[in-house]
DNA sequence: TAGACCCAATCC
DNA sequence: GATTGGGTCTAC
């Protein structure tokens, strides 16, 4: 009989449980490393912890317990939940440079980390690891009694035999059955998460240009390469090639689509290359599912694996190729701790086990271009479209003139409506593309176009309704909201921002012919939904698409002649350094879109900026153009790339509190005069209040990412230990 | 003076 | 993050 003493993290993210706790073990059998255990931590009885180093006691309990110091609680047997090792060495060391460089609890990265049913927390235990179908079974076939509707299901569960649940029909109706006997569920277990057999196609002939580009990324030096291809350039083929060339090998391929929407068709290209060796990541799988396809993974059954942000840790033994495919799009980044981005962990990860990374886009994030250009990053770029298709002719709306508008609508410009009536009599389609973040009440003149910028630090001013206030949420500064127009002295300011619902009805109305579909963030939630939209509009079930920026990504429609941009004035006034370059790649997407089949594409784009660089540029695709003026706009004001930023998140419960305290972290920040770092604020973030809190911001702003960490690391560790505080750090964040 | 309430310390 | 226990407040 052995005894030994085991490391443990408990499962709470909190910095000061951010370090091991030691546990006694006696037995034979001790937890391996990186297995959860369960532990009694303080009064709790049952907490999930996640053992780290375990070694044998040298000494007897008593004894070592004299010399730490602490009582050492003792781990049984049936407190291992783990036989084995939840983490290769590779996987661990990654989570350890994760939470250091986003100065993050180690356990909430293990957290994102594994799948819901492996996560070392309490609800783990609960969740499901054996996915199962649910069926509905007749018991009783007694009719006496029921309406019609539900003598109607209980019919068709006669005739059909075995149904799953979710096919019958109104859940309602069923529970009405389910209550009167007649029927009842039947729990059987799913097999594992199959992708549906495809035919295997030939490798297509690359192009020239997809041939160089390929060999570019194989032959590059650097480890990350940056692929820049305009739409329609054929990315996708390269990233097929280039699987192709890692598999053959022996490793193993992770490809990182940034919206759970793009996966089926992604899914679809691998599967008809390399057959059945794909898994799937992501959160739209149940539980049970992830949990299959994250162990069919680690058993090393699948050499692709397709997925959203967080498939970047997939526990893929022997990895050869991570590509980031749109490497611009913000989801890649998770908005709650430990706030990573994947494609900085995909580049940690690549370097860790030599594999390549690709970065893929044909509108690269300012920081990607600039370590291309500078050669930290390897470049390959491929500037046509595949079959030559001209890029469409593209027509900027001012929507300042006059006659812009008719009579018809306020909403939809005239040569808008007029263009798109061209296109639906030819039976053409059309795409009507709205600002993501449409509800943003920016604010502007719409006689001259006037921005709100803050006096303070340039940045926009967002308009606070209920106090009638104009506010930077850059640097805190604070104005009154203006009768008039600064500019032209016009007294109807007006707010900006309609969203996709108001656009749809308005559409419908100077439509009524047409068949239109929405897609948002609302409906693209489900999956099944959205490829249901996709699918539709790709075999012209409908003629007008209307969505926001997730349908500019990725897909192809073969019967799209116009693609129209709306109010991206709104995008323009979101506050934060990045709104321009987002309303670059919507409109340069947008204009992608449009006619990449036989059938000529145009673009039309409202604005009341039309002079605006980000407009004018997206409008005419010239990225290199729009990536030297915003380089020399991000110098100036001194935004990534040319400086680190980290947003320290400081909540209370009382408002004074939060500010007082983020203050005093500002200021104690400033004093350290570390060179290179500004700490700005505290500002008031949009929403000042969330979870009950009230929430400051102090943004730091440096060069020297070294002197300025370590230091932070120790202030935040001092500040939240603080009585009623807790605070978020946010390394490299989008939002500000 | 008991019970309610709040806060800060502690967790191996 | 959750619990506790002690200090303080409060109502009878």
């Amino acid at each position: 009989m052995g005894s030994f003493l085991v490391e443990v993290l408990v499962e709470y993210s909190v910095r000061s449980l951010d370090r091991p706790f030691t546990y006694f073990y006696r037995g034979d059998r001790p937890p391996k490393p990186h297995c959860r255990v369960l532990c009694s931590f303080g009064p709790r009885k049952r907490l999930v912890g996640f053992a780290l180093m375990v070694r044998e006691a040298s000494e007897a309990k008593e004894t070592l317990e004299r010399e730490l110091g602490y009582s050492l609680k003792e781990l049984r047997d049936a407190d291992i939940i783990d036989p084995e090792p939840l983490l290769t060495t590779e996987l661990w060391e990654l989570a350890q440079e994760v939470a250091s460089y986003y100065l993050s609890p180690l356990i909430r990265v293990l957290q994102a980390m594994l799948p819901p049913s492996l996560s070392p927390r309490s609800s783990s235990l609960r969740a499901p690891k054996i996915a199962y179908d649910y069926y509905v079974k007749v018991v009783d076939r007694n009719e006496d009694g029921l309406t019609p509707k539900q003598l109607e299901m209980l019919r068709l569960a006669i005739s059909s035999g075995p149904i799953k649940k979710k096919e019958i029909g109104s859940p309602a109706v069923l529970k009405a059955l389910l209550d009167k006997g007649r029927l009842a569920i039947e729990r059987r277990e799913r097999m594992r998460h199959a992708i549906p057999e495809r035919e295997i196609e030939k490798a297509h002939e690359l192009t020239y240009e997809q041939r160089k580009a390929l060999d570019a990324i194989l032959g590059a030096k650097q480890e990350v390469v940056l692929l820049q291809g305009v739409t329609g350039s054929g990315k996708t083929e390269v990233y097929l090639s280039l699987s192709e060339e890692i598999l053959a090998s022996g490793k193993g391929v992770i490809m990182l689509v940034p919206e759970i929407n793009l996966t089926p068709a992604m899914v679809d290209y691998f599967a008809r290359r390399f057959g059945n060796k794909i898994a799937i990541l992501h959160s739209e799988l149940t539980n049970a599912e992830r949990y299959d396809e994250y162990r069919r993974i680690a058993r090393g059954e699948a050499q692709i694996v397709v997925g959203a942000r967080s498939a970047v840790f997939a526990p893929m033994a022997n990895v050869g190729l991570i590509v980031l495919d749109e490497e611009h799009v913000e989801s890649y980044k998770q908005d709650n701790a430990p706030h990573y981005h994947a494609r900085e962990v995909a580049i940690m990860r690549g370097r860790r086990e030599k594999a390549k990374v690709v970065l893929g886009s044909a509108t690269p994030t300012l920081g990607a271009r600039a370590r291309a250009l500078k050669g930290v990053y390897g470049y390959a770029e491929m500037p046509h479209r595949v079959n030559e298709r001209p890029l469409p002719k593209t027509h900027i709306i001012d929507l300042r003139a006059p006659g812009a508008f008719g009579k018809e609508s306020d909403k939809i410009s005239k040569p808008l409506i007029e263009k798109m009536r061209e296109k639906l009599s030819k039976g053409e389609q059309c795409l009507l593309l709205i600002n993501r973040r449409g509800y943003w009440t920016g604010i502007n003149c719409p006689r001259c176009g006037h921005l709100f910028k803050c006096p303070e630090c340039g940045g926009n001013l967002v308009y606070h309704r209920e106090q009638r206030l104009l506010k930077c949420h850059h640097c805190g500064h604070v104005e009154e909201y203006p009768e008039h127009c600064p500019e032209c002295g016009n007294p109807a300011i007006r707010r900006v921002g309609f969203g996709t619902e108001r656009l749809e009805e308005e559409v419908q109305a100077l439509f009524p012919e047409a068949r239109i579909a929405r897609l948002d963030s609302d409906v693209g939630r489900s999956s099944y939904r959205l490829e249901q939209v996709v699918k539709g509009f790709r075999e012209r079930e409908f003629d007008i698409l209307i969505g926001t920026q997730m349908v500019a990504k990725g897909h192809d429609f073969p019967h799209l002649t116009l693609a129209a941009v709306l109010g991206s004035d709104v995008g323009l006034a979101i506050p934060g350094y990045r709104s321009s370059e987002r309303v670059f790649q919507l409109i340069a997407q947008a204009v992608g879109r449009a006619g990449r089949s036989l059938l000529p594409g145009e673009a039309l784009i409202e604005t009341y900026n039309p002079n605006h660089y980000a407009i004018a540029l997206g409008a005419k695709q010239d990225y290199v153009g729009f990536y030297l003026k915003e380089m020399r706009e991000r110098k100036l004001a001194l935004f990534p790339p040319y400086v680190y930023l980290i947003a320290v998140e400081i909540r209370a419960p009382k408002e004074e509190r939060a500010y007082e305290l983020a203050l005093s972290f500002a200021n104690e920040l400033r004093s350290l005069e570390l060179p290179s770092l500004r700490a700005i604020g505290p500002m008031a973030p949009y929403y000042v209040r969330r979870d009950g809190l009230y929430r400051r911001v102090v943004l730091l702003k440096f060069k020297d990412r070294e002197a300025v960490i370590a230091s932070l690391r120790e202030l935040v560790r001092r500040y939240s230990l603080l009585p009623e505080v807790s605070i978020d750090v946010d390394v490299d964040p989008l939002d500000f």
